[in-house]
DNA sequence: GCCAACGTTGGC
DNA sequence: GCCAACGTTGGC
């Protein structure tokens, strides 16, 4: 899942402890949200638009999917002026800080790591904030972290 | 339903 | 700041 550090990154997950995701305008991830998010889910936060991309720490999802309160907040700049209250246009998930990596995974070391060369959010172009991750993946990611001095 | 124009994203 | 790539929009 990523964010911009400058916006939301994991200095503030920590801080909160636990948050609403919210704020997402795309369908596929409504989707997955809806679909395929389940509470106590492995994700990885991935700080995006900043000095270095990278996933940089892990996170649980919280419980399942429900509407997204910005999008019928008018002073939300997610607010949706097309979503009705009784069939939400959008979701949000919550999710729970779960650990800081020691050393950040930037992009460049993902992108060259054998084995990882299939996640999605390494695709250019790219449009989704919220990409899924295999189980191979996750463990390999977890490992190079590992490596990377985190216990 | 098509598709060109437009806006946004995000790495560089 | 640039630009490739994509999703969305809206006219037809």
């Amino acid at each position: 899942m990523k964010s911009e550090p400058s916006v939301y990154g994991i200095d503030h997950l920590q801080r909160d402890k636990r948050t609403s995701w919210g704020g997402v305008r795309n369908y596929q991830v409504r989707n997955m949200f809806r679909d395929d998010f389940a509470q106590g889910d492995l994700a990885f936060f991935y700080h995006s638009s900043c000095d270095e991309p990278g996933i940089v720490g892990t996170m649980k999802i919280a419980g399942k999917a429900y509407p997204d309160p910005t999008q019928f907040d008018p002073e939300s700049e997610y607010f949706d002026p097309r979503s009705k209250r009784d069939s939400p246009s959008w979701l949000a998930v919550d999710v729970r800080f779960e650990r800081r990596f020691r050393q950040p995974l930037p992009l460049d070391v993902l992108r060259s790591h054998p084995g990882l060369e299939g996640l999605l959010i390494l695709r250019r172009g790219n449009r989704l904030s919220v990409t899924p991750v295999t189980g191979a993946e996750a463990e390999l990611i977890l490992s190079l972290a590992a490596e990377k001095g985190v216990p």
